[in-house]
DNA sequence: ATTTTATTGATATTTAGTATCTAAATACGT
DNA sequence: ACGTATTTAGATACTAAATATCAATAAAAT
């Protein structure tokens, strides 16, 4: 089975997909019994707006207007409803991006630092068996994948 | 190709391997041009010590008499020389353990916080190849296999 | 032995994130 | 729509983890 990416966090234009992430992203908050709140939007449609992974400092740092404190506990609330999920690139530095829930295979562009998922891939069979014959029963598994993707030059 | 496992982070006996391994690492910093003293030797008698994967709080705590700075500095000089190598469990608490340079695949243990080194799988391929199906050039990779350990009870 | 250089450790500082608490916004019942 | 209960926001204080500074010290080189 070839495997498939979704390129959720490409490159620097604003995508018209943006309403529709946010407005998904506020609805399923709203089914948890969470409000509906500018300040959350803002963060919210600040997280949807990333070009790439981000920190939450980089998030404070592009809503000047929103506390930190806000900022700090939407983006946990997203992580908390796996909306949003962990990147660990190649310098360690942990950093965050919107995710499909459930997601978590990466493909993390060293040049432009862009993050896509990688699905469909058989990872996880194999892993398994490889761990059991070690005598250990997997029951998930974190991978990044590194390198360079195909939108940036080859050298 | 049946994998094949290193446990070098086994369980709670000293392991008289220690002094070798301390040797070597020594050396391999006094090769590099870096001094064979007291307290970095403490450090890394330290590390080799633990049982598990450990933070670097730990190390501060179970070396009281070398100071916070040094404690510091010289773990993050193992993990320069490639000596140490960080594990990421599944609660997201980045740790560090001693590694075989290059090795970054573990199998961490969820119960005991064991972590174990997986030899020989062959995701690397595997990886390499989903990836330039999805136009990406991978040149590494980092992967964390969670779940038990054989030594660990069924339930 | 003397000089040079790396290393140490106490302290101060930075950085990232959390806790606290009052005021404001939102939802709810009537 | 009004009043009440609850969530949320944001300013501030605080905590924790790690780094920077720098004089004193230890190790290596000559």
């Amino acid at each position: 089975m070839l495997p498939t990416t979704t390129k959720h966090s490409g490159h620097q234009h604003p995508r018209p997909r943006s309403a529709t992430i946010v407005d998904g992203i506020v609805a399923r908050l709203s089914a948890l019994g969470y409000r509906d709140t500018e300040p959350r939007r803002l963060v919210i449609n600040a997280v949807a707006a990333q070009g790439r992974p981000f920190t939450a400092e980089e998030l404070c740092a592009s809503l000047p207007c929103v506390g930190r404190a806000t900022v700090y506990r939407s983006s946990r609330l997203l992580m908390e409803t796996d909306q949003v999920c962990r990147v660990l690139p190649e310098d360690h530095e942990l950093r965050y991006q919107l995710s499909q829930p459930g997601h978590n295979h990466h493909l993390l562009c060293g040049v432009c630092g862009a993050s896509d998922d990688l699905e469909g891939c058989d990872a996880d069979d194999m892993l398994r068996e490889a761990a059991e014959a070690a005598g250990f029963r997997m029951s998930s598994h974190w991978l990044e994948v590194y390198g360079q993707c195909g939108d940036c030059p080859e050298d």
